[in-house]
DNA sequence: TTAATATTGCTTCATAATGAAGCAATAACT
DNA sequence: AGTTATTGCTTCATTATGAAGCAATATTAA
């Protein structure tokens, strides 16, 4: 079915049940391979992608939405999940939608709740529905072009997680249990952008004492096998409440 | 007038011109006799305080909602605002408006977005509106009881602000244009919540080459005169990029 | 007029953290 | 068995921090 007779069958049913004028849009990022990467999905008779989003249930709060929203479009549980930002201007959605009656749910003025998710890439299955005909991770080396102001509220997401880094477990929730120092640098160049003293980031995070060395080396890659770890989540948690790097 | 009518009057009003279920809270930090101070308000019929805050036109952006809202508050212009969080529980203001009928608008349920501004205290002059009695500042030491989740939304910016003191321009939004070296210490001591060391504060401070000292002094108080400082705007914006105190 | 006082400006010294570099160990490949 | 790139971890020079203190000084009290 055409993009617009569903939106219109959806639009009856919305008013009903959704809070009007506010929407969830959530950046969702996953690491992999080393790189990081972002859950974009694009929409029938779309050229642009867009973020995974939706709306608010008239009984529902909103941290509840967003678990939802994203519960269907990963299949996963528990996910990490951070409001970081009001996208409230004018006319965001308006060139989008129209060719469509102002009757259309969507066509309203939304001020949207940004969010960011942190998942273990490897225990999520992207999900199409019946909107959208791709739901795939990108890197965000690589984006394609979004709608809207997705592409602004990507930056916004990222430049939050840059500045949270030391006060938010972000590796506890991008990496898999266990992990390696390489692996845990790499994550940390990316969303920091820039590169880091191998032998200083080492040293810098043991001393941090956030860590457990496991009995284990990741094998198979090529040359020496690196040392496994995993957070000490009380330890981690506890140094994250005065920031990682905070000296005052 | 009482309350009730004042407010079945202008729910009348509301509902034709604000965006429905989405309101404005404010906590408005001021600075002054080396005490962080809140903007609070008390209305009518109301044993209890509460936050400045309001709602959003149908045709205006978030920012220039929560603008208007405290130019009427505080009368300043061009005053520093911050998002910082949204506030979207289910039944926030349930209980304040139980005795009214369920087309108030004010019983709506309301998802909340919660700013924080960072006044010149000596530039405010704290406004009552119809709905209120009393605005005034209070010391954050001394807060009053607050209605709703108004004291968990104080919590919230003031933890805000903490975590933020490395990335955005709170001192020089809190302080007069000229201060002086123990009082931009105070209000780091009262931000973070604890005792720093004078020496080590100076010189962190002179080390971040952010302040330009002037060749006056603050004559007056008892005891050696403390010279006087102001910020060097360009040099403060540029080190809080990348954060002032982070050292990845 | 002078002395007392608390505060401020700034330095010193010991300790800790950081930046840059490198060496030995090692898993996979030839 | 030798080659290679990567990893674990250390060293040394430099810089930052923590703790303490000394001299200067604006007001107050004597």
């Amino acid at each position: 079915m055409e993009l617009k007779k569903i939106l219109e069958d959806k639009s009856k049913e919305s008013w009903e049940i959704y809070l009007p004028n506010l929407s969830i849009d959530c950046v969702v990022f996953g690491f992999h391979d080393a790189t990081l990467k972002v859950l974009v999905l694009k929409m029938k008779d779309s050229l642009v992608w867009s973020l995974p989003g939706g709306y608010v249930l008239k009984e529902e709060s909103i941290n509840d939405a967003a678990s939802r929203i994203l519960k269907v479009r990963t299949g996963a549980d528990d996910i990490y999940l951070q409001q970081f930002r009001i996208f409230g201007n004018l006319n965001r959605s308006e060139d989008f939608f129209k060719d469509y009656p102002d009757t259309l749910w969507h066509k309203q003025r939304f001020v949207s709740i940004g969010f960011y998710a942190l998942v273990d890439f490897s225990k999520v299955i992207p999900k199409v529905d019946e909107l959208s005909t791709n739901c795939e991770w990108k890197s965000i080396e690589e984006l394609p072009e979004f709608m809207m102001d997705h592409r602004f509220i990507f930056d916004k997401a990222l430049a939050t997680l840059r500045k949270q880094l030391v006060h938010k477990p972000i590796g506890y929730n991008l990496l898999q249990e266990k992990f390696t120092m390489p692996e845990l640098q790499k994550l940390y160049e990316i969303i920091l952008g820039k590169k880091l003293n191998r032998g200083n980031f080492y040293r810098k995070m043991l001393r941090y004492d956030i860590l457990n060395k496991l009995d284990e080396t990741r094998k198979g890659g090529a040359h020496k096998a690196p040392d496994l770890y995993s957070f000490s989540i009380e330890k981690y948690r506890k140094a994250l409440k005065n920031g990682l790097n905070e000296n005052w």
